[in-house]
DNA sequence: TAAACATATGAATATTTGTTCATATGTGGA
DNA sequence: TCCACATATGAACAAATATTCATATGTTTA
């Protein structure tokens, strides 16, 4: 086999770098667990604390991740802050990932 | 909202932990990298080397997790191992996660 | 306006993880 | 059989990351 072809085949490397970064913010069960939530209802800070079963500070951390990503979007309601999917792709990529996993 | 309704919705512990766990080996350039290799040929690991331009061991390293994973399979051909995608699945998914950072 | 509440943030810590270096293992050819 | 080659592996190290703790920020309501 010559590498040099093979290295033509390869997407760019920004993308690669990406993509990877991409699937970092999918690897972590609290962020997925997060996600899952968000798919049925938008959901407020606290309320996600108490479904996860987790702190406060915890949780929105994750969720700084998951909104930096734009993964997430938020709106204020009073003193909170409710948090809601901002792309129904990644609804699509999760659950191919889960038919994985259930092969 | 009632968040004892909302835990309903959420996958198993399990499941979740093992989506999470399948996404941290996307998580990671050099393993899409091997990934994206092995879509177009079957590697030895020193060809893998040279398309990667990285030591035999970091490169060795990864493909275990890879194969840990089942991601990747192996067979020995003289002095070297060729490597291959074990599941064409793969590919379906890396394409998604393409698609959503091409948006 | 003061107090209570909801969320965000920064520092510290512990854990995980990717690469390197050194070396072990195993196979084919001379 | 001995050597050269290809790959695997283990320990060490550095970098990245998730959670906790303490506290800051900002908003509502009494």
């Amino acid at each position: 086999m010559n590498t040099e072809t093979a290295k033509k085949f390869l997407p760019e490397e920004t993308s690669l770098y990406d993509l990877a970064e991409l699937y970092k913010i999918f690897g972590d069960s609290t962020r997925i667990k997060i996600l899952y939530a968000l798919f049925e209802f938008d959901l407020s800070v606290g309320e996600l604390c108490e479904i996860l079963n987790m702190t406060q500070s915890a949780v929105s951390h994750q969720l700084r991740v998951l909104k930096n990503a734009k993964l997430v979007k938020y709106r204020k309601l009073g003193k909170s802050v409710i948090y809601s999917l901002a792309d129904s792709h990644v609804k699509t990529i999760l659950d191919q990932g889960m038919e994985h996993i259930n092969e």
